[in-house]
DNA sequence: ATACGATCTGTAGTAACTACAGATAAAAGA
DNA sequence: TCTTTTATCTGTAGTTACTACAGATCGTAT
């Protein structure tokens, strides 16, 4: 279950740099506890091992699929309590895809939406407008 | 372009009403400037008129085509100082298109790849996951 | 007169960060 | 070793677009 821990340890730049977390971001998921306290130097700046950048890791690469916090809080939580099994994880993923379908179905109406109104729009120099007209129309 | 004014307006309830916006988020409006102050009962209620409901009603259905508050103000902008073309609005709604396209394709990759791993998963009664493991990769 | 719903102000919370300020820590160069 | 530069530190506040209170007052129907 451990990993092998660097001698060193990684700084919090060295973290950002091999995930592409924002350090601000990564203090902020330890503030919200996603990511644990690490160790600190003596100096008292903070000092990662193998396991940290492997979860951040996998933040990032859940976060990068749009799942949220929430989401992948619930994910460790199955995980680290190892009592989880593939097909919780498989219902929480689909769930999630049907949410990503749904937005994508929203945003094709829009998209329909705000082409019709461009196409009845003469792009003319004169203060009328139809999408103005448009937008403005009470019923 | 005066609308004509009712000779009582409208309590804030019936604009919410009218118009499907929120009370809290008309007066948050009005906070951030994107609707004027309304008259007032001289018990200090708000009191509208029609022209403050059809710019409440402009707002409502830009913000359901997904323009932003700050465009939304931009577009006011351009209708309050009368000196728009019809031009200008074209372009506007055409990069907001623009963003709404790229969104789609964005959500786009994501449904793939969620369907992807979703495909491998056993949907088993066991703790071992490709999708996890997936997460978990740190390349 | 009284009850009841509508509205009032002001503040704080939501998601997921980002952006400072002002102070130290650590590493590199002379 | 000393100095300079770079990296981190904490803590707070800003971002978008709302929403949710609390506790007080207004307006209206009976």
């Amino acid at each position: 279950m451990a990993g092998i821990t660097n001698t060193r340890g990684y700084a919090i730049g060295q973290m950002s740099r091999e995930t592409g977390v924002n350090i601000e971001t990564i203090r902020y998921y330890e503030r919200i506890g996603l990511m644990p306290e690490p160790d600190r130097t003596a100096g008292g700046n903070r000092q990662y091992n193998h396991d940290q950048l492997k979860r951040l890791s996998f933040i990032r690469h859940a976060r990068g699929l749009g799942f949220s916090l929430e989401e992948i809080r619930g994910l460790f939580d199955m995980v680290d309590r190892a009592d989880f099994t593939c097909g919780e994880v498989h219902d929480l993923t689909a769930s999630h895809l049907a949410s990503v379908r749904e937005k994508i179905a929203q945003l094709h109406r829009l998209e329909t939406a705000l082409s019709d109104m461009l196409a009845q729009c003469s792009k003319g120099d004169i203060p009328e407008c139809p999408i103005i007209d448009r937008l403005y129309q009470t019923a």
